[in-house]
RNA sequence: GAAACGGUAGCUCAACUGGAUAGAGCAUCGGUCUUCUAAACCGAGGGUUGAGGGUUCAAGUCCCUCUCGUUUCACCA
């Protein structure tokens, strides 16, 4: 076996310098408890060892812990025997103890050291702590927020918005490469229709004035009330047809009518990404695919996979279960389905992608697995590339949100009113902050994404105002005031350069929060596999609380001895908290 | 009718590969600011994990049946 150094001295942690500074100093530990096992268990390799080794939930039980019930069988004892003959057999060198509960043998590490070598890795580079390389820098294409031009953006946009770009953060911390798109919805009858009710009514006074007050919303209502309307007037809906086949066609004015509504609606978007501090690589949207749609037909008409049906062309995808696609309408027009193909051929061509993520409501699920059958279907083995990270959709009141049912929230509206919430928590709780209208935005905004994010992503959410835009308990909030506490002790301790200090100084009463402390990696990466933003924000959410109840009992700044390593703990939590929010798209101010 | 996902405290949600007494927040009741920011901390009450069966030393977690809810099932995206 290679020996690995595992029973380093603190010392010569302390002082070893750069080479050890990204080391994970729990899963070193995990290895010590696999050796010192390995020593009473012969016929078991330390790699077998080790993948029993469990972390007991309730940290009274120690630091880890090795079960004994799969010994039962071939030893033909009860598991309480052999724990406790086990464990006989284990030295106890380099921990704090190990000790049997019932069928458990369980191992407490030596606080002072193993804290100190955390603290140290921590505040070595507080920026790159918690990065791992699942990645190793591969390119992933990741298709989030992708609203529809003319269309505001409501609550529900925020999930796909808020999930895709966490998504994206984490994924860069271990590795990924990211390229980020705003796939917009910038194509299709709708457009048509637009046009169409903009012909009709656009050229009177009320409507040119709504244009320049609050042009997304003008429009939102000429669409609406052409809708509305169709249903009285059948040749409303050809119109549309009509106005989106010019579209297709070249026509000029169509042309120049979808480039203004584009960007007016771009620029209005534009405001909401600032707000957010989310930002695309490409807003390539349905109109680009548009315009690629050939070469996906003629492939699938090479490999005869197209079906007559119904008057439709179909791919038949019976043999996995699923409904047909639906490539050309029986009226010879394309759909969505033909433009998601080409702009799947685009982004591996483009892209090189080893991963092509789309943050889209569940209710797509089907489809997209359609999608993948299809792709499969055509012979590229990058099919299982494509994922679909599903979320669950925003109801208000029990329904479901509908731009065309009127009964949408506002994004840009909640995100203000809960700033204005957070400014008159600050002109009530510190008055004198300098800065408080930039720290209300961020208080603010952070507790609305981050109410979005908390929770698993799959869960639908019923939206309601005052849950979202809650700053006490499990609120981003919350996790920012922690930090913030942490920063006004820092300010007042004066010291921020920590390499002399002797972190095994910090005192047993910061155990808790040092061993989570170094689980922080560990989090980020079972995020990043789960595509799961809500691991991270429950990471942030229990170390701010095992910060604030470390506060509560323990003075950091208490003029003794180990003052230098509290604050050093304190450093090292800021640091980890900061951290943590950003990968959610929250910001954390320092005073609040 | 079929499929996917879900049902955990009054409400909103946790529980990493099956593990030790199923945990938080909100709400309710009570306690803590002349000392590092009370957006906080401490305590109390609150549970047959939808129902039933099975596998296992061990099931909220895996399998089966039933039930309730949401979503989807080709010419919207």
């Amino acid at each position: 076996m290679v020996p690995r150094e595992i029973l380093v001295s603190s010392k010569c942690l302390l002082f070893t310098g750069d080479f050890l500074y990204r080391r994970n100093y729990f899963m070193d530990e995990k290895l010590q408890v696999a050796n010192a096992l390995s020593a009473a268990l012969p016929d078991l390799t330390v790699n077998e060892i080790e993948e029993k080794i469990e972390r007991p939930k309730d940290s009274n039980n120690g630091d880890y812990a090795f079960p004994t019930f799969f010994l039962a069988k071939s030893l033909h004892k009860a598991p309480q025997m052999i724990a406790s003959e086990l464990v006989e057999k284990i030295s106890q060198d380099g921990f704090d103890k190990v000790v049997v509960v019932g069928p458990y043998i369980n191992f407490f590490l030596d606080k002072a050291n193993v804290g100190a070598g955390v603290l140290q890795t921590i505040l070595n580079d507080p920026e790159h702590y918690g990065e791992s390389d699942l990645g190793h820098k591969a390119n992933v294409t990741i298709d989030y927020s992708s609203p529809n031009i003319a269309k505001p953006m409501g609550m529900g946009h925020l999930r796909s918005t808020m999930i895709g770009e966490a998504i994206a953060r984490i994924l860069e911390k271990v590795n990924y490469n990211l390229i980020r798109v705003d796939y917009l919805g910038d194509w299709g009858t709708q457009f048509g229709k637009m046009m169409a009710a903009y012909k009709m009514w656009g050229d009177s006074q009320e409507v040119q004035d709504g244009l320049k007050s609050d042009p997304i919303n003008t429009l939102l209502q000429l669409y609406v009330r052409i809708n509305t309307e169709a249903d009285e007037h059948p040749e409303y809906t050809d119109a549309g047809r009509e106005w989106f086949a010019k579209l297709e066609h070249g026509d000029e004015e169509a042309w120049r009518l979808w480039h203004w509504f584009r960007a007016i609606s771009l620029e209005r978007f534009q405001r909401v990404y600032d707000m957010l501090d989310v930002k695309f690589d490409s807003f390539n949207g349905e109109a680009f695919s548009a315009q690629k749609m050939e070469e996906p037909i003629q492939l699938l008409r090479d490999k005869g996979l197209l079906k007559k049906s119904r008057g439709a062309e179909i791919v038949d995808l019976d043999k996995f279960n699923l409904p047909p696609l639906l490539i050309i309408k029986s009226n010879g027009t394309t759909t969505y389905i033909t433009r998601d193909l080409a702009t799947a051929l685009f982004r591996k061509r483009m892209y090189g992608h080893a991963k092509s993520l789309y943050v889209v409501g569940a209710e797509q699920e089907v489809y997209f697995k359609q999608l993948r059958m299809a792709l499969k279907e055509l012979g590229f083995n990058w099919w299982n590339q494509i994922k679909h990270i599903s979320f669950g959709l925003m109801n208000l009141n029990g329904q479901k949100m509908s731009t065309r049912k009127g009964n949408v929230v506002s994004l840009e509206d909640v995100l203000n009113d809960s700033v204005d919430l957070a400014r008159k928590q600050i002109a009530e709780k510190n008055p004198d902050l300098k800065n408080a209208d930039e720290v209300a935005k961020q208080v603010g905004i952070g507790a609305v994404i981050f109410h979005d994010l908390k929770n698993y992503r799959r869960n639908a959410v019923n939206f309601k105002l005052e849950d979202v835009v809650k700053f006490e308990g499990e609120t981003g909030p919350y996790v920012q005031y922690a930090r913030a506490r942490a920063e006004s002790i820092l300010r007042k301790g004066g010291i921020r350069d920590f390499s002399n200090v002797d972190l095994t100084q910090v005192g047993d009463g910061a155990w808790e929060l040092i061993s989570f402390l170094s689980q922080y990696g560990e989090a980020v990466k079972r995020a990043a596999l789960n595509y799961d933003p809500s691991v991270v924000a429950k990471y942030a959410l229990e170390l701010a609380k095992k910060f604030n109840q470390y506060y509560a009992h323990n003075r950091i700044l208490n003029d003794d001895p180990q003052q230098p390593a509290r604050l050093a703990l304190t450093q090292a939590v800021s640091h980890v908290l900061k951290s943590a929010l950003a990968l959610l798209d929250v910001k954390a101010p320092d005073e609040m």
